[in-house]
DNA sequence: TGCAAACAATTGGCAAGGCAACTAAGTTGC
DNA sequence: GCAACTTAGTTGCCTTGCCAATTGTTTGCA
């Protein structure tokens, strides 16, 4: 019935683009033994190092768990150091250890080519309207009362610290 | 450094634009039974039925590990069935079962609304637009070595049953 | 002071998705 | 006719991601 409408799906080209997306950055960054998201999260890192963990989540909008065991990974792997608050014992704030630059300086590269190879032969005026849209979609996603469980409060911090 | 590359970075947005939906989707769909993949699945499937599990892997892009456990819950559920082809006994063909249509029905009203809050505001144009970019960047990520561990043989099947 | 509400982080359980290794069933070649 | 290769599907193990519930800790209010 709508043919047209399963090959255009933007949901479900989303969908996968983001997989494949993750898919040969996963494989091509597999010797340097991390993933996109702990990559993510350790650039977000090298900005605020000392955030606690629920800002960081609340920056990334991701929920507790998901970041709480990826670190549980990272730290596993001595990249990052979680330090108990001193004065709030529920709180501990991040750190990057030192052996993590290198590494980072790696991981750049690849994503840079993974990015590069994904753009192909777009210009740049079509990539930066894409960026434009992908951000609007972004916004009105996190607009929508399915994203807020419990109260309003939907400020980005916008890093401010640097 | 780049701090401006970071908050408009392609990878990053993707990856997050999808998750978002994805999560939307999920809590929308959720009494509904079934998940964002498990319908595309259905979906896939009604317009194809009997196909086999390896085909239905190559025309998505999955890996056959992806789809088989999916398809297990499918099963489950009493959704899906799975026949052995008579001819070649390694075969598993593909077909559903009557209770899943009108659920299809309910979905993809959930689809629809789903799509409709996350594109909101934009005109026809510049969603046209994204679409377009979203399939070359698709064609792009399918078409690098990586995606490839072996063969050749990258053509889509193309739908010509229906 | 003292207890309830709020909050930080963790744990358990599930689905999606990837890779590697395996089993079973066909196919090919000698 | 049997060994060797290929193919279809499954299983094991891992990470991301979600939700719900739990454990400590702090704060606010009576």
């Amino acid at each position: 019935m709508e043919r047209e409408d399963l090959d255009r799906n933007f949901g479900f080209l989303l969908h996968d683009v983001a997989r494949l997306m993750r898919t040969v950055f996963d494989r091509r960054g597999r010797e340097l033994g991390l993933t996109r998201s702990q990559w993510w999260v350790l650039t977000m890192l090298y900005a605020r190092e000392g955030v606690t963990q629920s800002e960081l989540a609340d920056y990334l909008e991701w929920e507790k768990p998901t970041l709480g065991r990826l670190l549980d990974r990272l730290e596993e792997k001595d990249w990052v150091e979680r330090r108990q608050d001193t004065v709030d014992r529920r709180v501990k704030r991040l750190y990057l250890t030192e052996r993590v630059q290198e590494l980072m300086r790696a991981l750049r590269n690849t994503a840079a080519g993974v990015r590069r190879d994904a753009l192909g032969d777009l210009d740049d005026a079509e990539r930066e309207r894409f960026v434009d849209t992908l951000i609007k979609i972004r916004i009105n996603l996190l607009g929508l009362d399915d994203m807020r469980p419990d109260g309003p409060e939907r400020s980005l911090p916008q890093a401010a610290d640097d």
